[in-house]
DNA sequence: AACCCGCCCAACT
DNA sequence: AGTTGGGCGGGTT
């Protein structure tokens, strides 16, 4: 996944904070590279964002509605995320684990499994495991709704841990208290 | 060519 | 409830 890092084509992230912590979009001329969510503090969000692509990065205003959907979502509105990202970077399999994670509707959840399945990888549970586990797009590529089969929750590597992803999915009423 | 994994399943205690 | 052991497929070094 590594970019090069003087890399000439123009990249810039713009910040913001939210009811769930600090989060960050970065973009490309194609569309969304990254997203960064559930940081404790600006300087943490800034030094992850530099430490991915390099200082030269350039900040801009928040522009378009990504942040205020973020935001909706956070305080339970039920957004759906549709904007453009630029994957070109990423591998053909994750394009199609992350393709079939987005139709995991609001409210549902699925398992690693029946996923893999309908990324056409019938016992590739733990690949698509590997491949959420570096998911460039929490929120818009939905992978907080991916779970074990038993019910528990898996795991969550973005920034916030376990812990967002029981919020998230609390927030679209998938967490009973059972807290398993 | 080895490791590592956000897994799964059956078969136990 | 937890553990074990085999199998799994992609990514990374």
């Amino acid at each position: 996944m590594s970019l090069s890092k003087d890399d000439t084509s123009l990249k810039s992230y713009f910040v913001f904070k939210t009811g769930l912590g600090w989060c960050g979009v970065v973009s490309s001329k194609k569309g969304i590279l990254r997203i960064l969510m559930g940081y404790p503090s600006r300087e943490r969000i800034l030094r992850k964002i530099v430490a991915e692509f390099g200082r030269s990065i350039a900040k801009t205003p928040a522009k378009g509605n990504i942040a205020d959907k973020i935001k909706r979502y956070f305080s339970g509105g039920k957004v759906s995320f549709k904007c453009v990202l630029d994957w070109s970077f990423l591998s053909p399999f994750q394009k199609k684990v992350f393709k079939a994670s987005m139709k995991i509707p609001y409210g549902a959840v699925e398992s690693y499994g029946s996923l893999a399945k309908k990324a056409g990888c019938p016992r590739g549970s733990r690949a698509v495991g590997g491949a959420l586990a570096r998911n460039p797009f929490p929120l818009v590529v939905p992978c907080h709704r991916v779970i074990r089969k038993d019910g528990s929750l898996g795991g969550f590597s973005a920034g916030g841990g376990l812990e967002l992803k029981k919020k998230l999915l609390k927030l679209e009423g998938q967490v009973r208290n059972s807290n398993k």
